[in-house]
DNA sequence: TCAGCTATGTAACACGTGTTAGTTGCCTGC
DNA sequence: GCAGGCAACTAACACGTGTTACATAGCTGA
């Protein structure tokens, strides 16, 4: 009878026990046949098998030093990620590369509203830290550890692999097609509320767009003031309500430009319900370019980043990271406007 | 300076060392202040900020005997996984529980094609086991290790909870809504190739939706055999192919029943490139009913399934075995048919 | 003044594993 | 017949933590 007292899991030393030999024996049965006669090897496979002993995976972590899984460090909570079709679509990428190296993947999201405390909690062998807005020392943690880690869509840090997206020029780009179309009066439905993190400093993908639009506005003299600016969570019925109430004013915007290709098809909705036709009346766009935005009607005008990729690299650098291989690279990857239905010159 | 060889992180026999005091007392330290004297607390926290110190995630967990985890074991690879916008969607019900609860997510794909291999490797307080076609073993394994799991989407098993939904009744009451319409000419598109598996007389939700169709053939003195089957994989793109063809032959159908939304999206698509007005031509029906349906255009017809729910009654039960509260409570959630614009009357 | 209690700190144990160094016995080869 | 080598197995270490049982000193109260 296995000893424990009543936690029941039997241990290797249960296992040498009942088949009279040492706690090591059992350890060469299992990992290293060939350091042990047949006979006995058959013994002691027998005896664990009879008490269900299965090698407990802790023990076997700690000893190796390696837990074969990679964490991401989410900035919210796992309900508001995995509602969110661009994590998903990240997540893709990443796990692409966990599928190919054998790799675990940990959802790590903040713990009591705090990401700094959520990282003495998971086991893995390293991170992917997501969207830091705000740096409140959770890079200095990692560093401390001395866990490899990946930043994405943060400001870059040396010392750190980093990828990036060129939000600043997608989002030029996308102003600039409409602004050359002949539109003025535009409206930004941007993800929000996060204004207050854009006026503390933060550099965060979103306040790289607001600043890749106003480029463009300066180039035809404008600037942001001469912008309505709204703001939505995340959803696509956070976009249709942010929508609705942007057309109620008495001058509405001849385009709106959505920051996430979810809020866009909320203003589809909207503009849609409202009878405004789009393109003919009000233009829209959008950015991410997820997959659903090629077959939606009418087929969004977005700006396309490369999610999957972004997803894949960055689990990528991890991998190198964590086994040594590569120092610190920093990629930035490429944006780019995909003209579709959405958008036309303005009545 | 930290005495460990080359591996950097200092231990806790590290900053006693450095501080002149015992293990134990860094511990104290650390965990029960009160149980030291202030003036060395100090002195002690002061050398671990000094040397970097911060207490091992794994030693922690072997000592305490918890990892504050959950684990997802997923019959499919991660790609694969959250590519589909059902599991994000059930992970998302998961997730809500773990936010509440404090706990983080580990997706588990199958390692080398094995789910049973994947096991060993996942450190978790519990499995939430997804979509066993066929138990070849895992539900052995997770009882001989003596760790909680709840089963989803599978055969019910007595001596672990489970959670399932009531895909034959969703399924018969989709066909008879086709066919009080009047529909004969019958397509079902279904998630595939698994027809093997069903063959073999395993009986997972694809199989019980098969069952229901037929329930509702068999009440107009139809049968299986006289409606079309296809198979596409899971995604858009695969629904598309698969319509496609469906509607080559010289007597294509009136109606295509999608065993899932993302499917009947695809298949929309194919129609809509025909030139084959939905539903005045075709009906199309889903499974699922995804919170896109209700914003496609034509709105989608199809079953609900609490998908939320599911996710978070799983997580609820796992939570509640791993506290060794609750018994073995079996849940099946009920469907409900949405009726929307994307079925009529056959021309 | 001395028994007894409290505050403080430590040694030892427990969690469960893999692996290295070392012991024993048997067989081979000269 | 005995040195040397090999096979089989074990004791001890390492991974890093939290906690229980014990020792010591100082203080209080009769």
């Amino acid at each position: 009878m296995p000893s424990r007292r009543a936690s029941g899991k039997p241990t290797s030393s249960d296992v040498a026990a009942a088949a009279g030999v040492s706690r090591s024996a059992v350890s060469f049965a299992f990992n290293n046949p060939q350091r042990i006669s047949a006979a006995t090897r058959e013994r002691i496979l027998g005896v664990a098998e009879r008490l269900g002993y299965t090698p407990d995976t802790l023990g076997r972590m700690l000893q190796a030093g390696t837990t074969n899984s990679i964490g991401v460090l989410l900035p919210q909570r796992l309900a508001r990620t995995l509602e969110n079709p661009y994590y998903a679509r990240f997540l893709m990428g990443v796990g692409q590369v966990c599928d190919q190296e054998g790799y675990t993947l940990l959802l790590t999201p903040p713990l009591r509203e705090s990401v700094l405390k959520a990282i003495p909690y998971a086991a893995v062998d390293g991170f992917i830290v997501c969207g830091l807005e705000t740096d409140r020392g959770e890079v200095a943690e990692l560093d401390r550890r001395g866990i490899p880690f990946v930043l994405i869509d943060s400001d870059r840090h040396e010392g750190a692999p980093s990828v990036e997206v060129d939000d600043r020029g997608g989002a030029r780009d996308v102003a600039r097609h409409l602004l050359e179309l002949g539109h003025r009066r535009l409206a930004v439905l941007s993800i929000g509320p996060e204004r207050e993190a854009v006026a503390h400093g933060s550099y965060g993908p979103l306040a790289r767009r607001l600043a890749g639009i106003a480029d463009a506005l300066a180039e035809v003299g404008m600037a942001m003031a001469d912008v309505r600016l709204a703001e939505a969570p995340v959803t696509r019925s956070d976009g249709y309500r942010a929508a609705r109430e942007l057309m109620t004013g008495d001058t509405p915007p001849t385009a709106i430009m959505a920051l996430s290709d979810v809020l866009a098809y909320g203003a589809v909705d909207a503009l849609q319900e409202l009878a405004i036709d789009v393109p003919g009346e009000v233009s829209v766009t959008g950015f991410d370019d997820l997959a659903e935005s090629a077959w939606f009607r009418p087929r969004l005008t977005t700006v396309r980043q490369p999610i999957v990729t972004k997803g894949r690299m960055a689990a990528d650098f991890l991998i190198s990271a964590i086994r040594g291989e590569a120092q610190h690279p920093h990629q930035t990857l490429g944006t780019s406007l995909i003209v579709r239905d959405s958008t036309a010159k303005p009545a």
